[in-house]
DNA sequence: CAAGTTTTTTAAAAAAATAAAAAACCATTT
DNA sequence: AAATGGTTTTTTATTTTTTTAAAAAACTTG
């Protein structure tokens, strides 16, 4: 089998696995090319039992579409979604199934040396304990916090390596093809496939989280930016109080509004004497972060006044920097996900009070407010997202850089 | 001859205009079509007497590569740029030089009925004037400012049309294809393709005029967002001043840093009794208000002291904003284009500092801050740039939207 | 049931890539 | 200074791939 047509194969699984069901005439103008040479090459996926007709869609005016979607089992992806402190990994099948429970794990990222290892131990067994033959994994897709360049395969945050990549460790150590991002780029890209941003040209999602995380999807695509570094949503100086924030800069957006801030208020306002039930539910230990989190947004939820105030300052905060996300980017829907999204409703008033005031009228009305449908699935979705859309892909030769003005200045020309 | 050949010789026609001189082997790689093909459409071209043999290029290692590049006059293009009072007009060839002096004339573009048509005979007028046979031209791109849709040829801002859109009034009447584009994003594409983000894969170009514009260059091209509005830089909200601005809210970037504004402070300061050599050079005029804005900058230049103080604050309030730009595009350079890019190195020093406080170093170090160097001409090569990047695109037939889940559930999928 | 759509199949024609050889050049070595 | 081995570019002939065009099949609408 030609290398050609083995590569349309594999964009045409692409293509199925993002869709789950498509027609031959779609399927041929997803992967550009003539309806004869499409039909061709899914019959002989049809043959190796890779793609199934799945039954007629409704017509449209004329003869009803045969329909072809995926075998799921013919192919799987591991999928690693981590945090400072938690990690989980799942073996997902070609409709994001989960083979096994999500394997979720304590591993701390700050100044653990052994990190990346038990990582790599963790993904073997995982693997292992699935059975899923080796050969039939796409690859690993990795969601983790830090500033990822994911060309290179480098956190410059946390996991460090000595020389070698984490990508090239991993993929060293498992014999599979490995790939990272940063984990609000991967609920980005989750969104953008399967969630809220689905089919979307440029949409902004925001994380949020301890932080407050940005994915930005441009043209159909997550967007990375020269280093992989874009989206530092929760740093842009946005405020004058003076607050100290963790990246060393004063001012910035998170300083005012991440989940982490949301809860050390609702501790300074207990104490001050506010009347809430939160007074009786918050633990307030440092362990507890996460459970606190959750009872602030469940209690706004039940109509407790002080912490519908707390979210609602939050989101008045946020929907300023939206307002600054839509002025320069003009994207046709921002979606909120990440652990905050639970909220969801909540935050619509005040970030559309704050699009309100803060944004030129005919820019805010192109650009809807969504809320996440995937809910904690989102960087586990998304990492599996990564795999694919990397599966297949045509490595373009590099080439060297074209001839510049200069050079040929300095060398001439001859005839 | 085929239509595909005819195709591809657009496309290479497309590339020597954006990179001049270019051996067989790297238009083979930039059409994407192998070696051979690319040889029998370029000896092609040459019989047409279209391209043309330019001499060797310096060995690097092996046989010398035969350049190629354009016959300059095979093809025009009309450049317009506009601003609110004066519109621009030239007749470019391919190496974008222009055919006569540059056509300048006074046009008032709000509350201006017939500014329209008025620029449509303008622009009949300067194509006759220049003998340019009208088969010979590409199309005619105008940046513009206010809110452009370039896709449906609108401005809601400026030159209304009744129905109609703006690019198909003009196609109209003058028979030829015509782009808008705003004016700030038509210098971004004219730094890009021939200026100091040349060959960039991301790049800010801050158009310093009477407002702040951006022209925004994402993985190689020009960004647009959803309806074509994104680079609304002028109006982020950045500051709790409580100025009012022009577009109705206040502490827009606008208010603290726009040209305008500058010579605002000036006259303000030579009032309250400012020592400075602009007390005798300003004349605080309405209609000198562009001369004024010359004066400050050379007179900052010379080094009187109050007209540095007044760039140094601008510069440090636009690096503000430059500093959320990195934070969420981590783009590789920021260009100074536009009137203000006259004060070049002036800038540089405050901007710095700017980011040095309100950006994430790792951020910071990867963007480097550069100055225009095509400065009034931008606007005219950026308009010339626009006609050719669509010269001999192809057009995607457009595509019923895919199935959506919903519908697939709804109508069931049969056997 | 006829006319108009949309999808699928097939055979023939056209387009494009590959592979191999030739040409032109550089850097060493002899 | 000529020869040699290694590069890069250009050309040519052959093979493979891909598209086109036309017909058939399946469906909707009036």
């Amino acid at each position: 089998m030609s290398a050609k047509s083995q590569s349309y194969k594999k964009k045409i699984i692409r293509q199925l696995y993002f869709s789950n069901l498509l027609s031959c005439a779609e399927l041929s103008h997803k992967i550009d090319k003539s309806l004869s040479l499409t039909t061709k090459i899914l019959n002989e996926l049809i043959a190796e039992t890779i793609v199934i007709e799945t039954g007629y869609a409704p017509s449209s005016g004329g003869r009803r579409p045969l329909m072809y979607s995926l075998k799921p089992d013919i192919l799987y992806t591991v999928s690693v979604a981590m945090d400072q402190f938690f990690t989980r990994i799942a073996i997902m099948d070609m409709q994001n199934k989960h083979v096994l429970p999500v394997e979720k794990f304590e591993l701390r990222l700050a100044d653990n040396p052994m990190a990346l290892a038990v990582l790599t131990d963790k993904i073997e067994y995982v693997i292992e304990q699935s059975g899923v033959d080796k050969s039939k994994i796409a690859g690993i897709g990795i969601g983790m916090p830090g500033f990822v360049d994911p060309q290179q395969g480098l956190n410059y945050s946390f996991l460090q390596t000595k020389g070698e990549s984490i990508t090239g460790y991993i993929a060293k150590r498992t014999n599979l093809a490995a790939y990272i991002e940063n984990d609000s780029g991967i609920v980005g890209l989750a969104e953008l496939k399967f969630g809220a941003a689905r089919n979307r040209r440029n949409a902004m999602v925001i994380n949020i989280g301890w932080g407050v995380g940005l994915g930005i999807i441009l043209e159909g695509a997550l967007f990375r930016g020269d280093n992989g570094f874009a989206g530092e949503f929760s740093h842009i100086p946005l405020f004058d109080n003076g607050k100290l924030c963790s990246c060393g800069k004063s001012g910035c957006l998170e300083t005012e509004t991440s989940l982490f801030v949301i809860v050390e208020k609702a501790k300074e306002g207990i104490q001050a004497g506010r009347v809430t039930v939160l007074k009786n539910l918050l633990s307030g230990r440092e362990e507890d972060l996460e459970k606190d989190a959750e009872t602030i947004i469940f209690s706004a939820g039940k109509g407790d006044r002080f912490a519908i105030e707390l979210l609602s300052e939050a989101g008045y905060n946020i929907g300023r920097g939206i307002a600054i996300l839509i002025h320069l980017l003009n994207p046709g829907i921002v979606v909120l996900s990440g652990r905050g999204a639970l909220a969801g409703k909540i935050w619509q008033a005040p970030i559309q009070q704050a699009l309100n005031e803060h944004c030129i009228p005919r820019l805010a009305v192109n650009t809807e407010i969504g809320i996440s449908t995937l809910g904690y699935e989102a960087e586990l979705i998304g990492s599996a997202a990564l795999v694919m859309e990397k599966f297949g892909e045509t490595i373009k030769k590099v080439r060297k850089p074209e001839r510049t003005i200069n050079t040929m200045m300095n060398s001439g020309i001859s005839k």
